[in-house]
RNA sequence: GUGUCCAUAGCUCAGCUGGAUAGAGCAACGGCCUUCUAAGCCGUGGGUCGGGGGUUCGAAUCCCUUUGGGCACACCA
């Protein structure tokens, strides 16, 4: 269905026409002063000039055509020629019921798209810290984003599992335990099928091979030998790296499953590697990749660029394959299996020259047809109060169990402190509760900007939180339950409002479509958040005004709660967006 | 150094396809629970929108410049 501000726009723009002006000034936005009217319109100023006129004549004119309109309660002209719009309250409630009882509240579905997510994976062996929680939280509401306009969306967690990474957990492990029959050349049995680590102990093993790399050319060099070795398919280290991920995977998976979070695909660097060899001999073939300085390189600089874009690495000297390689290896693969028509990657923004590289290659070696969206969404870094990026208090990264825990902990005090649950319910609400805490706090941010992150501040509960928002659904379902239990029925019988606080929730309502569409055009979530704490705080102003079961008027009643019963519906669909979800006390 | 992003209230952030008095939350102060969950509602104070130019009837928003930060700049990911 149309939105409303464009059905208010051709109202006002027929109005321009019959005055003699061009239609298009009559567009409409939502008022910037709501004290004065619900909706305005400046194009008596824009049209001022165009036409040698002053702006109030224009303005006047047009709001006098207007003024017998019957979808507004009152058009007027003010001073140097704004045009100020009151809806008719009849005619919002049947907007309102039309998009109640429209599909998806009444939004227009784009063309439908395959389109894939790719979450920049996290690095197998390395503890999942806070680093990696942007990337799980944006992608996966924009993942539901794109879904409820319709796409069909792949996400792919796509793990780092084929760089030196790997290279260097495999030569400490050697280092650690040379006795190992992976380590032995000359081992031609069964490699066993137990992990001769734990995952505790291969989050210890990385950060100190990657340590030792640093100051050890020797143990550098070595990593790099293995790294390249791993990739030529030696017998023992893909064993070794076999162990690795399953160990890995398991582990982050339970994680995930925590956040919510969940991939159609847990692909993997090395599952690219197939597509390697023929990829590279196309590029040196059509005369895309040459050597230089021992390496295999392909020229992606232009010439109106405004900084030098360096080549784009496709082999390393060692004939090893690297981020790059990679990454270019997974489009081709992409392409073949899943022919999308876009590819998103929300990742790192710092990982921004990367893509700019990649994506170049792609462009000119035509790996994806020229049509295939590849954009690259980068979010900022997480800060910790002091705007660095976030550390534990003794100054080590903080792993994304502790996190959550600690979260939900203090909601779990929070709630039995002022509550009287049990303790069960104190500890699952505490979970649904925490996650909109963390979510919420991530979301409400512009994600391409860097954001404090600050655990006292998102587990306080106040303002602009996730827990105001599940607060104010779990209000509305307690008088629905209420209302219920009365044994009452409200159809679908919206009431033309009949206070201010009602019209301006209905009015609230009404703004669902424009915002999801920009959400989903920008890829922005944040827009969904500030749009239902608006929403929120319109009802928290209507419920704190009208005592619903306390109308004598069943008929006013239903009208009610038919309005806050479909509040409820819009808050659910856009947490649902965002991914979480309300519980029905707390 | 080159490029790029950012700078809005004490703090954390919105607002940016130019519009009327720049908005929230937190923090501070003051009201509102015998009535649907006070994790709420209402109110008060708090701003040269980093500085300086320009375009415009009109600039936080567009352009230029300057200062201060973040980040990135070929064999890491």
């Amino acid at each position: 269905m149309k939105k409303l501000l464009d059905l208010i726009s051709a109202e006002v723009g027929a109005a321009f026409e019959s005055c003699g002006y061009d239609a298009n000034l009559g567009r409409v936005t939502i008022s910037n002063r709501p004290d004065l009217c619900e909706f305005q319109c400046n194009g008596a100023m824009a049209g001022a000039k165009l036409y040698k006129k002053a702006p109030f004549m224009i303005a006047d004119a047009v709001a006098a055509a207007l003024d017998s309109n019957e979808m507004f309660e009152e058009v007027s002209s003010v001073k140097p020629g704004f045009i100020n719009i009151r809806l008719s309250g009849s005619y919002l409630a049947s907007y309102v019921k039309q998009m109640a009882e429209a599909e998806k509240h009444g939004v227009e579905l784009p063309k439908k798209e395959t389109i894939m997510i790719d979450y920049g994976g996290p690095n197998v062996a390395k503890p999942l810290h806070v680093g990696h929680l942007r990337s799980a939280i944006i992608g996966e509401s924009i993942k539901r984003i794109l879904r409820y306009a319709g796409h069909e969306v792949i996400g792919d967690v796509h793990l780092g599992d084929w760089g030196l990474q790997m290279g260097l957990i495999i030569e400490e492990l050697k280092e650690r335990k040379p006795q190992l029959c992976y380590f032995d050349e000359s081992y031609e049995g069964e490699y066993p099928k137990e992990a001769p680590f734990t995952i505790s102990e291969l989050e210890e093993i990385y950060p100190a091979a990657s340590a030792k790399s640093k100051v050890d050319e020797a143990f550098a060099a070595k990593a790099h030998d293995a790294t390249a070795k791993l990739q030529q398919g030696d017998r023992g280290y893909n064993a070794v790296w076999n162990h690795i991920l399953n160990v890995s995977v398991s582990d982050l998976k339970k994680n995930y499953e925590k956040l919510d979070v969940s991939f159609d695909l847990w692909k993997k660097e090395s599952d690219a590697q197939p597509y390697i060899p023929d990829m590279v001999e196309m590029l040196k073939k059509r005369g895309f990749a040459y050597i230089s300085n021992g390496a295999l390189v392909v020229d992606v600089a232009k010439e109106d660029d405004t900084k030098e874009v360096p080549p784009c690495i496709i082999l390393k000297s060692d004939g090893a394959s690297l981020y790059q390689t990679t990454d270019l290896a997974t489009i081709v693969e992409r392409q073949k299996l899943f022919a999308p028509d876009r590819i998103l990657y929300v990742v790192d923004k710092r990982q921004e020259m990367h893509f700019t590289q990649v994506f170049r290659v792609v462009r000119k070696a035509e790996i994806v047809p020229e049509e295939v969206d590849l954009t690259f969404l980068g979010f900022g870094t997480m800060n910790g109060k002091d705007g660095k990026p976030f550390k534990t208090r003794e100054g080590g990264v903080m792993r994304l169990e502790y996190l959550i825990s600690e979260i939900n902990q203090a909601v779990y005090d929070k709630i039995m402190e002022n509550r009287s649950v049990t303790e069960e319910e104190a500890r699952e609400t505490a979970k649904i509760v925490g996650l909109s805490a963390l979510k919420y706090g991530d979301l409400s941010n512009q994600a391409s900007k860097d954001y404090v992150f600050d655990i006292d501040r998102f587990t306080s509960f106040e303002g602009n939180t996730g827990p105001y928002i599940l607060y104010t659904i779990v209000r509305i379902k307690s008088i629905l339950k209420k209302y219920e239990e009365q044994e009452k029925k409200a159809a679908l019988a919206f009431a033309a409002p009949q206070n201010a606080s009602e019209k301006d929730l209905m009015l609230a309502l009404t703004r669902f479509q424009d915002v999801f569409g920009q959400a989903e055009a920008e890829y922005a979530p944040h827009k969904l958040c500030a749009y239902i704490y608006d929403l929120s705080n319109a009802f928290n102003k209507f419920y704190h005004e009208t005592k619903i079961m306390a109308e004598t008027d069943l008929q006013k009643q239903a009208g009610y709660v038919c309005l806050i019963s479909y509040v409820k519906d819009v808050l659910e669909t856009c947490i649902d967006m965002l991914g979480f979800y309300a519980p029905d006390r707390m």
